[in-house]
DNA sequence: GATGAATGAGCTTTCATTCAT
DNA sequence: AATGAATGAAAGCTCATTCAT
């Protein structure tokens, strides 16, 4: 088989896997319900992956590196410190709409089950991608003088917890309002936060 | 047997669960593990409870009720509002020490197993002991002029998402220096944020 | 405590047996529930019973002498043989009405549990107080040249095999009219069947 | 797997099954039991059913089918209605003999575990292949004269009542001779009952 | 590459019975 | 006589993974 085929089945399967994880969870989703999912074969399934936990994997690179993509079309734009907290914040509320699966993924998969992630992605290193773009953008932000020097991860668990929690209440369905209407608020009281 | 020897027999099943589930999550944790850790048989389990959803439920009343109250006595003190916020601050990266098993069952359990608690812990139901006490710290500290007036979730997600962000990162060991030497600057980002 | 408080104690705890028995099934039913039942506690159940399978065994007894009875009343009666069945089958219906549960625990419990009445119900020792009462029956029928003389099994089979096989199709719902609709051919085809 | 394999599979479980079933009862047979007798995993035999309740009612069937077919051929013959009688009466005591399990299970498994049969065969939907075919074999009987005009369920109450009581006094050991020395008597019996 | 039957350990839950009170 | 907490074996069912085809 091609490798465009081979890889065409691959993207099938963490798509697919995706979906499934994050609206069902880990563990109360079977190899078979994926591969019944993309018409695939259990058997099959595990030509392209070794385990259900280095599918777990995959998924959080895949995801971790499409947000990094994203972040970095921010930082590489030319607009203000401020201007790129508002982007950042209006990306991440956009893909709640359009991309629950990763978000949700993000926030219940990955930060819950510790044992499925310990090895191989011990501290940052799963989602490398996405928290390095995070770190060019506060680096870029002090340097232009327009946020105060403080850890990188206090800043970071400020903007990245915020954005989460937001993302939480709005999937309980306890927000008032839509989620769009807090991305003014919420750039404010970030940049209020983090600004020299 | 005594009504009293019951509600022992009862929070020790809480405690030991509460330990067991934060550690190893929701579905690696079993009835017998948790019976075996207190020392009581797996059929006597489901004379206290009478499923493991249900455990699961309690625990979140339990903890719930545990932080409302640790915010009450917080809001209660004549304390001024930067003082409350570091004093949340303090408390909550305290119990990450002391109690990391409520944190954690917060943070992972709650928070990721929305089949677990579907019905029955709907919107804010099960935490409301918590969020109404955060709700008057916030409403107190608008009355008395030192917080902006904003919608409560968007204060409420910054506040406990960045808490909550911190102490994941803390977990995930990769913040470079301990929990409590981030008080000053999360409290300080926080009161930035909000304030007047 | 008196025996006659006793005695009355012991007849709630068959009652009640009997409804949930003939309801759910023998194995279906606990301990537990027939304790609820009639507000009882479990433990002192078996001050009365030493098991559950002696309790299924003493309903039968219970039953068999109950319906023992009814037909000894009949028999006595200087009625004709043929009105005798009649009666007799009036008799049954009237108490697949008024009874259900006995029918029931007849036809659903004891015909189909073989390995609990196993020992000390062997033959037709559990019921014998019923059984004799037809072999009376047939004896006097008999003896009068109504009926043929022949195998009083055979005979035994038909007339009770097709009740209780009414009394199924009954509980089946797949009966056109009323049981009672049925008293009059049903007499009559036994009638014609065991006539000389 | 051929589809041949699998039905062969298929076939071995429902046979191990009824075999089981009827001698220990639905609920006292377990499906380690089962997968045990016929050589197969337990987490196998749900890949052919998929509940123990299922199983139970695909048996119902497979006996009804295999009853219905034996009595259509019964119908199908040229014999007189008396004959026809005597015919069915053999056939059922030889298969009591010969096929134990399947009267047995139509005894003592369908007829008394109402809760498991419950949706899924309503009424007779689940014996209807035998049903039809005493329908057919009454229809006859009255279309050529031999037969009165009577409600078909109260001539099908007393044979199949009367067949399922003596196979039923056959199993309690209490009959005085063997089973085939009655076919006569009940033929008779029956013929009497339902003649013209 | 693709299939899906097969494995079997392990899960949650039940329940007859006992016994200290 | 009465209570109900306690036991623990056993049930039905699931599922990641393998492997012959």
């Amino acid at each position: 088989m091609s490798t465009l085929k081979r890889l065409k089945r691959r993207e099938e399967i963490i798509e697919g896997a995706l979906k499934l994880f994050s609206k069902g969870g880990f563990y109360q989703t079977t190899i078979p319900d994926i591969a019944r999912t993309i018409g695939m074969s259990v058997g099959n399934f595990y030509n392209y992956f070794t385990s259900k936990e280095v599918l777990a994997k995959e998924l959080l690179l895949y995801i971790s590196e499409y947000l990094g993509e994203r972040i970095r079309t921010i930082n590489e734009s030319d607009a203000t410190t401020q201007e790129k907290i508002r982007a950042i914040v209006a990306m991440y509320f956009e893909m709640v709409q359009s991309r629950p699966e990763m978000i949700e993924y993000f926030l219940r998969i990955f930060l819950s089950n510790r044992e499925v992630f310990g090895e191989g992605c011990e501290g940052t290193v799963c989602v490398s991608a996405f928290i390095t773009e995070m770190m060019l953008f506060f680096d870029d932000g002090v340097s232009c003088g327009d946020l105060r020097e403080q850890d990188f991860f206090s800043a970071f668990g400020l903007f990245m917890g915020y954005l989460g929690g937001m993302a939480f209440l709005c999937g309980e369905k306890v927000l008032p309002h839509a989620l769009d209407s807090y991305v003014d608020s919420i750039t404010q009281n970030i940049y209020r936060a983090l600004k020299t």
